[in-house]
DNA sequence: ATTAATATTTAGACTAAACTAAAAATTTAT
DNA sequence: ATAAATTTTTAGTTTAGTCTAAATATTAAT
């Protein structure tokens, strides 16, 4: 398989973890190509057996091309915890060398990356890493904007991965494991005040909607 | 750069360490491709600047081909240390996934890489690793073959890096830092008997040529 | 239920990197 | 020094993955 059709197999499991269908067009523009390439690539993945494909009627992965798919995502979020946890990069800097180092074939380098790293459940911003057969074990996520006042809750991820997210909340020392209490919620634009690292900030929805807890 | 591209420029560079001038045919031939896709190569890296070339004369690496090439060749050793060091591989198993990640592009990632491995100067066969800016201190080699009799030497690399000879050496348990004592040699057909983990064996020619030593 | 807007596919073109076959230059041998 | 052998280059083809522009299908709006 080559790099651009992993790309195509991801792009689609990003798209609908459900796995329910998919247009050509959502591949294109996530992909940051024209819908003609888009529609090749998936005639091409279609005669693979990676993918179901009916002309105007969206694309799904097959068995084949879910397992392809995690096997991607499985490689790149391992990855990430490697750049993370044994080399100095912080969480903003993992995504482009793991797009890159994803690609990497080889069962025995992730499998024994996997074990060089004790076996981690989640990447460095919360998301889990699906084990070798493709089963990912993703505890329900809840977004802090839906926590009730009050609350106690600690940071389990973040639901957007963009190098400018992640350096707001560095700014702020919010990372997985930061403690949050809810203290207040504004009906006018829906920020809150929360309690993080013994100081009371405000929080606009956009941020409380991309940040992952759970309650404690 | 193309993958591509960088695997030309490493070709090169290993016909000639010395950067004397390589024919079109010789590099086809390493890289077992046709002449013709090779010389085609060769015009668009004269054209960005990595080699010089005139027509039926062959090829040379400009100072930034040259670069180019020993990164790529850092890249490899570092991540066949990687492989060893942190990862369970044996010397016999890290060359086609190395072959992989010399592409890998984040100068980043090469350098906390070193780092974390310690500043290895050699990788897991005794070859020596190219600093960033592309110097190789190899501590000149002698074969083998070449040591006078009754001297003890310690293996410090080997000629030949491919699975056959590597796993020929573990059934001996030869590795890089075993002693080796020059017991005799034949006239007849240049074999030698040795003294190595206090077993007396005799060591084809073949052998003690692809076999480098220091003498202690 | 047509028309208009949007989504999707088709057709044809381009580039990178390989190939084959043939031409041209160089080297070797007589 | 010429012919023969070999090396190297040129010319034209192929495949993968993209593109643009045009055609067609689907969906939304009146």
């Amino acid at each position: 398989m080559t790099h651009s059709e992993e790309n195509y197999l991801k792009s689609i499991f990003h798209l609908a973890e459900d796995n329910t269908s998919v247009s050509t067009n959502a591949i294109a523009k996530k992909m940051k190509i024209k819908a003609s390439s888009s529609t090749d690539m998936i005639k091409k993945l279609s005669e693979k057996g990676h993918v179901y494909y009916k002309k105007y009627k969206g694309v799904k992965l097959t068995e084949k091309g879910r397992l392809a798919a995690t096997s991607i995502v499985r490689k790149h979020r391992l990855w990430e915890v490697f750049l993370v946890d044994k080399l100095k990069f912080s969480w903003d800097e993992v995504h482009e060398v793991a797009e890159q180092l994803e690609h990497i074939k080889s069962s025995k380098l992730t499998d024994e990356l996997d074990s060089f790293l004790n076996y981690p459940k989640a990447d460095p911003h919360g998301d889990p890493i699906p084990d070798s057969d493709g089963n990912i074990i993703d505890p329900k996520k809840q977004v802090l904007a839906n926590v009730s006042i009050h609350s106690n809750c600690v940071c389990t991820g973040v639901n957007d991965s963009s190098k400018i997210f992640l350096r707001y909340l560095d700014k702020f020392k919010i990372k997985l494991g930061t403690k949050i209490t809810v203290l207040s919620r504004e009906f006018y634009d829906s920020s809150m005040t929360v309690l993080i690292n013994n100081m009371k900030i405000s929080i606009s929805k956009e941020v409380s909607n991309n940040l992952y807890v759970e309650i404690i």
